[in-house]
DNA sequence: GTAGATAACTTCACTTACCGAAAAAAATAA
DNA sequence: TTATTTTTTTCGGTAAGTGAAGTTATCTAC
C-alpha cells in the first residue's frame, strides 16, 4: 500500500548493504560487532563476512589477545585498496582530478588544464589519468570508476549535463564520453550532490539519515539526503536554493526575476558588486580581509549577503527539519563575517525547538573536496553494484 | 551501503502492498492487469489475491461475457466494507467525526460537542462514535481504528500532542485516551500530514510520489511526501512553513520573532489585520466577498497575504520540488483575490524550468476533509498491518 | 595441566517471498 | 468437435534471510 511514513528496518535495506555501511562508518568491527549494530543474525553476517572476504573486499585484523573470558573477537575492516575511483571537478578554469580508495582516502591528485570543448576536457582527462595512475602505481584495472561533478543541471540517470552556464554547455553526455576516454565506467552529478554523497560516505554524514548540503561557488547550490537516500526532487531539479527569491525590490538575476539569492550571496554577484563599489579583490578571502581592517562597504556586502544565504537556509531547515547542514566554501570566505552573518541569520530565522536540533558546519574550501566528492559517486555505484 | 538514490522498485516495496496500492489507484483489476502494473509475476499475484480473497479484503466480480478469445478476465476489487476506520479533526470549536470504509467513502458523519480538557474530548468522542456507529449500521468490530487530526506539534510515533496553541493542549496522550474510550486502536497526527496522507490514500495524490500538502488555518502547516513516504523531518519538525520569515520588518509572531508568514497569512493574523483596520467580518469568504465589492483594504489585505504565502511556496517548490502541492483551504477563501495572489506569487518567484511541471491544486473548505484525512491515517496503519 | 566457563563464530534446518516455466482452465473460432 | 488464445494456477526452484544448536578459542580456578 502508499507508504505512509518510514521504510521497514532503516537505514539499511539488505544484510550485505549493512556490513558495508557499518564498516564505513566504523574502521573495524568484529562479526558480533556487526550484528548488534546492523541488527543482522549472526548467521547472516557469517555468510556475507565470507563472500566478501573471499572477493577481498574485507580483511580479518590479525586476533590480539582478548584479554578476557571466551573466544577472541576478530576485527573486520574494509579493504581500502580493494578499489580505486577517480574523481573530476569540471571548473570554470581548472578541473582538479583525485584518486581515491574505498574509504575515501586520496592516493593522488592533479590539477588538469584547461579545455574549451567536451571533447577537449575528455582528451585532456585521459592524459592526466594516465599519469596519476602512473605515479599512484594503481593498474587501471583497480579503478573501478569515474565520477564526474559539474556546476549546472544534471540528468544522472543518463549521464547528461543538460545545461551549466559557468561551462557553457547544453545536452552534454559527459558520462558517456568520460567513460569513452577512460575505459572506466563514469558517472556525472551536481556539485551540490556529490558534496552530499562524499559527506553521506566518507564524511561527517556517516551516521545521518536527513541532512542537507550548500555549495557556495560562482552560484549557489543546495542537496537532500532524505531517509538516507539523495533526494533529486519529482524531476531532478531539487535544492534549487540560489533562487529563492530573498529580496522582491533586488537586483536582476541571470534567470530572468529579481532578488534570486544568487543575485545576493553567489560568488559572482558578490564580487560584481565588490567591483562596483571600487574594491579591488581576487577573492572572498581578500573581501573579508577589508572588512577585517574596518572597510564599511566591504563588512556592509558581506554581512548582507550572508544575512540573505542565513534567511534562506532558515526557510529550508523549517521546512525540511534537516539533521545537520552542511555548507561547502568554496569561495574561501573562511571564519569572518560572512559566515558570522550567516549563522547568526539562521538562528534569528528558526523557532527555537530547531535550534538545539539542527547543526551547522561549514566545510573549509579544500581544494580535494570537490574531486574526492565526484569520486564517492563512483564508489557508491561500485559498492552498489557487488 | 549508503543509499545515494533511489529504492530497488519504486513505488512498490512488496507484492502485497503493490496489489493493496494498485486498487486503491483503480477501481478495479484483473490479476493479469495486477501483474503488468506492478510489475509482480503472475505468480505471486496469484498467491497474493488468493490470501486476501479468504481473508475478504477481494472480491470477484463476477466475470463478464469475453468477446474475445481466450479464458475471460476476472475482476478483483477491493472489499470496501471489510473495514471502517473513524475519523476525527479536533478543532478549537467543533469537532466533526466520520466513519468511512476501506476506499475513503464517507458513511457518516457527526459534529461533536465542545469540550474543555481531553479527557472530556475523549468522553464525547466515545457517546458520538457509538451513536454513529448505530446509524451507520455497523458494528463496532469492524472498524479497526481511529484516525485523530489535530493542528499543533505530534509525536507520532507515541501518539501524543506535545503541544498545541490552538486548543491549549501541552503533552497530551491522545492516542491513548481514543484507545480507551473507543475501545479502537487510535493514532493522532499533526493535520497537515493528515491531509497528506488523506490525499495519497484516497485522494488525488494517489498516483505521486513527490508532493507537499498546505493546510490553511488559523495558522498555516504543511507537509511533504517524499519518494512515496510521509517525511517528518530528523525530529518530527518538518513543514513548519508558517514560521518562515517573510518580512524581517513585519509585526510579532506568537514565536517571539518578527515577520512569520502567519502573522500575513494566517487565518488568525489576518482576521486581526481586517478587525485592527474596521471591517468586519465572519470569515474570509466575507472578507473576499468586502474586495470584490472594491473595498481596497480587503483587498490589499488579501493580496498582501496570498502573494507572501506564494513566495513562500515558491521557495518550498525550488527547494523540494514536489510533483503537485496541494492547498487545502480551511478559511473559506475560495476563488478570490487570495488565491490568485497566491498563485501568481508562485508563478513570480520559480525559475521557468518548475513552471511546468509542478501542479497547484486548491482544495475548497470541506467540512469533512480534515475527519476523512485522519481517517486515512488509521487505513494506512491497519492495510499496513495485514 | 585440566576442567569448566564464557563469548565468538559456524552450521544446519527451516521460512518467507518471490520467480519462471509448464500446465490447466475457460472462453472463442473454425 | 477441435484448435486457438488468453488468463490463471501449479510446481519446482532460488535468494536471503532467521533461530537454535553446535563448535571453537580463549580465560579462570583449582
Amino acid at each position: 500500500m502508499p507508504a505512509r511514513d518510514k521504510p521497514l528496518k532503516p537505514p539499511f535495506r539488505s544484510a550485505r548493504g549493512a556490513v558495508i555501511t557499518a564498516l564505513l562508518r566504523n574502521e573495524q568491527l568484529s562479526r558480533s560487532e556487526l550484528s548488534e549494530t546492523t541488527g543482522v543474525s549472526p548467521a547472516a553476517i557469517t555468510e556475507v563476512t565470507q563472500t566478501f572476504l573471499q572477493r577481498g573486499l574485507l580483511v580479518e585484523l590479525p586476533s590480539q589477545a582478548a584479554g578476557r573470558r571466551g573466544r577472541p573477537t576478530v576485527q573486520l575492516r574494509l579493504q581500502a585498496s580493494h578499489a580505486y575511483f577517480a574523481g573530476i571537478s569540471v571548473g570554470e578554469s581548472d578541473m582538479p582530478m583525485v584518486i581515491t580508495d574505498l574509504r575515501g582516502r586520496i592516493l593522488e591528485r592533479h590539477n588538469l588544464a584547461a579545455y574549451e570543448t567536451p571533447a577537449e576536457l575528455a582528451k585532456t582527462a585521459a592524459k592526466a589519468f594516465k599519469e596519476v595512475l602512473r605515479s599512484a602505481g594503481i593498474p587501471r584495472s583497480r579503478v573501478q570508476g569515474v565520477g564526474v561533478a559539474v556546476s549546472g543541471i544534471v540528468n544522472a540517470a543518463e549521464g547528461v549535463c543538460r545545461y551549466s552556464a559557468a561551462l557553457n554547455w547544453r545536452d552534454v553526455p559527459v558520462a558517456q564520453v568520460m567513460t569513452k576516454a577512460l575505459h572506466i565506467p563514469a558517472w556525472i552529478d551536481n556539485d551540490a550532490n556529490a558534496v552530499a554523497v562524499g559527506e553521506k560516505f566518507f564524511g561527517r554524514a556517516r551516521d545521518l539519515e536527513h541532512f542537507s548540503s550548500i555549495v557556495l561557488e560562482r552560484t549557489i547550490g543546495s542537496a537532500h539526503y532524505i531517509n538516507g537516500m539523495l533526494y533529486r526532487g519529482h524531476d531532478g531539479s531539487a535544492g534549487e536554493i540560489g533562487h529563492i527569491t530573498v529580496d522582491p525590490k533586488g537586483v536582476l538575476c541571470r534567470c530572468g526575476r529579481n532578488g534570486c539569492l544568487d543575485t545576493i550571496a553567489g560568488g559572482h554577484a558578490l564580487r560584481d558588486a565588490a567591483k562596483a563599489a571600487g574594491l579591488t579583490i581576487g577573492n572572498m578571502r581578500d573581501l573579508e580581509e577589508l572588512a577585517l581592517h574596518g572597510n564599511p562597504t566591504a563588512t556592509r556586502l558581506l554581512r548582507v549577503a550572508g544575512n540573505a544565504l542565513g534567511v534562506a537556509v532558515a526557510s529550508l531547515v523549517q521546512l525540511n527539519n534537516p539533521q545537520c547542514v552542511f555548507f561547502t566554501d568554496m569561495e574561501g570566505f573562511d571564519n569572518g563575517v560572512f559566515r558570522t552573518a550567516t549563522r547568526q541569520a539562521i538562528e534569528n530565522n528558526i523557532l527555537a525547538r530547531f535550534l538545539g536540533s539542527t547543526q551547522i558546519i561549514f566545510n573549509n574550501a579544500e581544494p580535494a573536496l570537490l574531486p574526492r566528492s565526484a569520486a564517492s559517486i563512483a564508489a557508491f555505484e561500485y559498492l552498489n553494484s557487488i
